[in-house]
Formats: structure tokens, C-alpha cells, sequence
DNA sequence: ATATTCCCGACAAAAAAAGTCAACAATAGT
DNA sequence: ACTATTGTTGACTTTTTTTGTCGGGAATAT
């Protein structure tokens, strides 16, 4: 049940560019230094949430990332699908549970309940969280 | 945010050993092949099983494993972290909030809050349903 | 005795995660 | 125009984790 440092690493990033927000582009340098990930490793990242329309780019000197929307419109929850893919701790919540290709043992799976429930509980976390509540509390912690 | 096939099929095995809970040993053979696993990875898991005290096996002929509680004295959050370790999206989440070797960021970080609440949820789900419960589910299904 | 079944440790294949690199393209400031 | 800066791309590599496999041994019921 871990999260893979692309999630990890995407909500941090996109957590430094909110606190950024309205200061202009963001480099991809500092953004790194800052959250303690390597630059190269961030670039792929990045290109990811731009290529989802999460963050606009801009080359050059002074360039850098901006978010696409609001802090106050951006979950947790998007985050994390965009850079793992849908929220479900066993892939079998993936499929219809008519689609016996998967499970055989489908519909009647007892289980299969159980990390239905599991993923639904993560969701409601992820999806109630914003980037500009997570703004507020690092305002508060100072 | 994946479930390794440890969680999953721990989880489905003692499932299966609760379904058959009072019947005498229950063979691995028949365990892989209700549930749709190896025998010999079903082995190694059975192992990490027994060895945290879960199921006692008997050798030889007629053998098999059973389980070392009722049922309702087991829960599915129980099993989970026998088999994959500590339920923590991410790993900084094991380490106390003062120490400074896993995240330099430590105890600012405002991230590592959405990670606990998203453990918490997830644990409050697992902890909360027992094989008993699976049980009486699946009598409902038939 | 014998067939059955669990036990143990080593090994291995495959997949995923994590990171690196180099050449290229765009932009700002001079 | 030139230069330094910064993002873009795609391929490549390394490391780690997952997911098994195998073989010989030990215990037990019949």
C-alpha cells in the first residue's frame, strides 16, 4: 500500500507551485532544490501534469511552470491519478464485475468488497483536499 | 496505490480457512486452487503466516492449516500487515516527526499530513471488518 | 511402509520504479 | 544577433520489488 514517488513527488511540486502562486513561471530548478528531488527525475513529472493541462510551461530564461488553475481548484485526488493512474488497491476494481477476463470468482467475490471499500475511504480523502488547504496549513505552521 | 498480491491473497486464503473454520486442517492444495494461486507461492505465504502465529499447520496425510483464532477475532487490517509491513502510503509516515533523517523537511512537512489522513482512513476500513464478516457476506450471496 | 502434506532456503524471471543523459528548442536580456 | 537560461523529448540504465520456481527434507495418517 505505498504510493510511488511519482505521487509523491507530483503533490509536492504542485503543492511548491501553489505556494508560489501569481509570482510568475516557477523554475524547475528551484522547485527540485526546494522539495528535495532531482532535477531530472522532476522534468518527467512535470511533463506529465503539463501534458494532463495541470501546468502551463514557459522556455527560456526566467521561465518555469505556472499552475493551469487556481490552488482552491486543484484536489490531491487529480494529482495522484494523474501521475499513478486510477485509485484502486487491487486491479480488479478495475474491471466490471460482469467481466469474468479478470476474476473468474467475480461477481460473487467476497473480497473484492473489501478494497471497494478501502479505495472509496482513500478517495474521500484525496478528492476533499485542495492545494490551497494545504497553503493555509503551511501558513499556519510558520 | 497498489495492494501487492501478498495482501491480496493472504487476505483470500484465510478467507478460505474462515470459510472451513471448525472442519479440521484444510489442505494448501485446495486453498490455491478455491482461490486461484501457485501452491508454491501460497507456500511462502502460509509461511509468514504461521510464523506470526495466524494459522498452525499439521504435516502428513489429511494435513493442512487452520486458523489459530475464530474467525471473528481476526481482521482483514490484521493479515495486511503481516504481509506487507506497516500500512503507510509513504515511508516517511514510519519515521517519528522529530527525526530528521527521513525527511529534512520533518516536521513542517504540510504533505506528510495528507498521507496520515489518507493511513488513518485506510486503516479504520481494514481494522473494522473481520473474516467473520466476509463469512456471513458470502452466505448472503448464495 | 507409503502416500501425503507441510517446511525451508536458495534461486530466478519479470515487472515496476527511479533516475540519468544528451541533444534540441524557445525565450529574455544585452 | 548572441548568450545564458530554461523547458522538451525520448531513449537508456540502474535498482528494487514482486512474483514466483525448485528441490530436497521432515512429519504424519493410514
Amino acid at each position: 500500500m505505498k504510493l510511488s514517488t511519482k505521487g509523491r513527488y507530483g503533490v509536492s511540486a504542485m503543492f511548491d507551485l501553489a505556494l508560489h502562486y501569481g509570482q510568475g513561471p516557477i523554475s524547475l530548478k528551484s522547485v527540485a532544490q526546494r522539495q528535495g528531488i532531482s532535477e531530472h527525475y522532476l522534468e518527467q513529472l512535470m511533463g506529465t501534469l503539463r501534458k494532463a493541462g495541470y501546468v502551463k510551461s514557459l522556455r527560456g530564461s526566467q521561465g518555469g511552470y505556472t499552475l493551469t488553475k487556481e490552488p482552491d481548484k486543484i484536489t490531491v485526488g487529480e494529482i495522484v491519478r494523474i501521475m499513478e493512474g486510477p485509485i484502486a488497491p487491487v486491479d480488479c476494481l478495475l474491471a466490471a464485475p460482469e467481466d469474468n477476463e479478470y476474476c473468474g470468482r467475480a461477481g460473487t467475490c467476497v473480497t473484492r468488497g473489501v478494497w471497494a471499500k478501502v479505495r472509496d475511504s482513500i478517495t474521500a480523502v484525496v478528492d476533499s483536499i485542495t492545494l490551497a488547504d494545504l497553503c493555509n496549513e503551511d501558513k499556519q505552521k510558520e
